[in-house]
RNA sequence: GCGAGCGUAGCUCAAUGGCAGAGCAUCGGUUUGUGGUACCGAGGGUCGUGGGUUCGACUCCCAUCGCUCGCCCCA
């Protein structure tokens, strides 16, 4: 028989940790729903060539073959592979099933992707995350950049941990580059530098930025640009001490997002000129969020804005917008850093005793009345030591025991112990149902 | 792709080259209508795998596999 072992970069949670990972993902269900967004779960398997936009075949993407594939031949692709995120497979999605959709398209997806990448903290290779995105036809009102943050920060609004999202615009940031004067074929290095602002320090960063051969006067420029960070009032006044010019498109696309957004606390959200974000297809607005408790842990949540999702799959101009919570990274260091509780092992809040075999039927009875309330519960599998059933429930977090001693048809009296505080109290069924009908 | 560290009980880890251990967890008990604490007890091991050195290897050497953590990259 062959030892059981974990592989690496692909996370395995006990009971209790995926029990909260569940419950978050279903918050974030929730959240995403309440916006209008309807759930899409496109398959785990792409064309390669579909997953390969741009003609570019990346080794992270892997292939899905038959363990025993007769076609396999040297140099020749597989012609499947795994999604490595949901915006590629509901690119392909829109584009095939044009005709169908209503536009602008709001859809969530939570699913797992995969990445063949060499696997380290906060990094794995099959991992959750929970997309929402918006597809229009031609234009897509700035409406739609600034509900993003919206989302997200009632999401994490919903498990109590305090989030900031910040703002930038890639357009913007590509003029405001400009401006400083560096060149363009330095852009795409010092942008992709730029971004390590926070992760490598202000000094690392000029020494990086002197090393791609910008003068020392340029590259403090550079920083002092990408370390700029606030309300609008704030990014207005840096450039004009920069001596850049606030304007243009980029300039009023942001504003824009910014304005629609006064409503909200201003330390839940910022522009931020040093997000920069990795992809290609982001033209507009982009985000990161952050969450102030946890600041190792960076960014937990980006997306941005793409003026053409479909333009490759479809002769149509479909402009997106879209953001993704990377769960994986997030749950698995709220673990390490008991920032989620994991005390409950199991859904259920009440356990009922099973005093003796004859009293089946009646805790049956129980039960059925309890779970028709919406209340999970489950009834001892044995008429064991009463000391044993209750630890049983202590173990693994259940909440409530619930003994079935005095209860008849005629008196439905039952005693209801609460493990957290010790206390017990005997009342009929119905009326302790009346006050905790809802979890 | 590059680099570093670590592989011993379910988990976290000990063990000068000389009988394989502890804590936690699990299970049982401390007179059976009430958990957590405490005490007593039990089960559980091909020391990652293969080779070498040695009278003798968990220990030293080589190889291999795996895991972890960095760098690169991150659509």
């Amino acid at each position: 028989m062959p030892k059981p072992r974990s592989i690496s970069g692909f996370p395995e949670w006990t009971p209790a940790q995926t029990l909260a990972e569940q419950t978050f993902l279903r918050g974030a269900i929730s959240v995403y729903e309440s916006y209008g967004y309807t759930p899409l779960d496109t398959p785990s398997v792409e064309r390669v060539e579909v997953l390969a936009a741009k003609g570019v075949v990346d080794k992270e993407i892997y292939a899905l073959e038959r363990l025993k594939a007769e076609s396999r031949k040297e140099g020749v692709l597989p012609e499947l592979g795994l999604r490595f995120d949901h915006t590629i497979p509901l690119a392909r999605y829109v584009g095939l099933h044009y005709g169908e959709l209503h536009f602008p398209f709001k859809r969530y997806q939570v699913g797992k992707v995969w990445r063949g990448e060499r696997p380290q903290e906060g990094r794995f290779r099959e991992f959750y995350q929970a997309d929402i995105d918006v597809i229009a036809e031609e234009t897509l009102p700035l409406h739609f950049d600034a509900e993003m943050p919206r989302v997200i920060l009632e999401i994490f609004e919903r498990i109590g941990v305090k989030a900031q999202v910040r703002m930038n615009n890639r357009k913007l940031l590509l003029d405001l580059f400009r401006q400083l004067g560096v060149a363009e074929e330095l852009m795409a290095d010092v942008l992709r530098e730029a971004d390590k602002l926070d992760k490598i320090g202000a000094e690392e960063l000029g020494c990086q930025l002197q090393g791609l051969g910008l003068s020392s006067e340029l590259s403090g420029r550079c920083l002092r640009l990408a370390a700029t960070r606030g309300g609008l009032d704030r990014i207005g006044q840096s450039l004009e001490e920069l001596g850049l010019k606030a304007e243009g498109e980029g300039w009023e696309e942001l504003s824009s997002v910014a304005r629609d957004l006064t409503d909200l606390p201003a330390d839940e959200w910022c522009l931020d000129l040093g997000i920069v974000r990795g992809l290609d297809y982001y033209t507009g607005t982009i985000y990161e969020t952050f969450l102030p408790s946890y600041p190792e842990l960076g960014s937990v949540c980006s997306g941005g804005r793409y003026e053409d999702l479909a333009s490759g799959f479809i002769n149509k101009k479909l402009p997106g917008v879209g953001i993704s919570i990377g769960v994986s990274r997030l749950i698995s260091h709220l673990f390490k850093s008991q920032g989620l509780p994991t005390d409950r092992h199991c859904p259920t809040e009440v356990l009922i005793i099973l005093p003796d075999e004859d009293s089946r039927a009646k805790c049956n009875s129980i039960a059925k009345k309890l779970r028709a309330r919406g209340i999970p519960t489950e009834i001892f599998h044995q008429a064991q030591k009463m000391q044993k059933q209750i630890r049983y429930a202590d173990r693994k977090g259940i909440p409530q025991v619930l003994f079935p001693h005095r209860y008849s048809e005629d008196a439905p009296q039952v005693e209801i112990k609460n493990l957290a505080t010790g206390e017990q109290v005997e009342q009929p069924l119905e009326e302790w149902l009346a006050t905790h009908a809802s979890f």
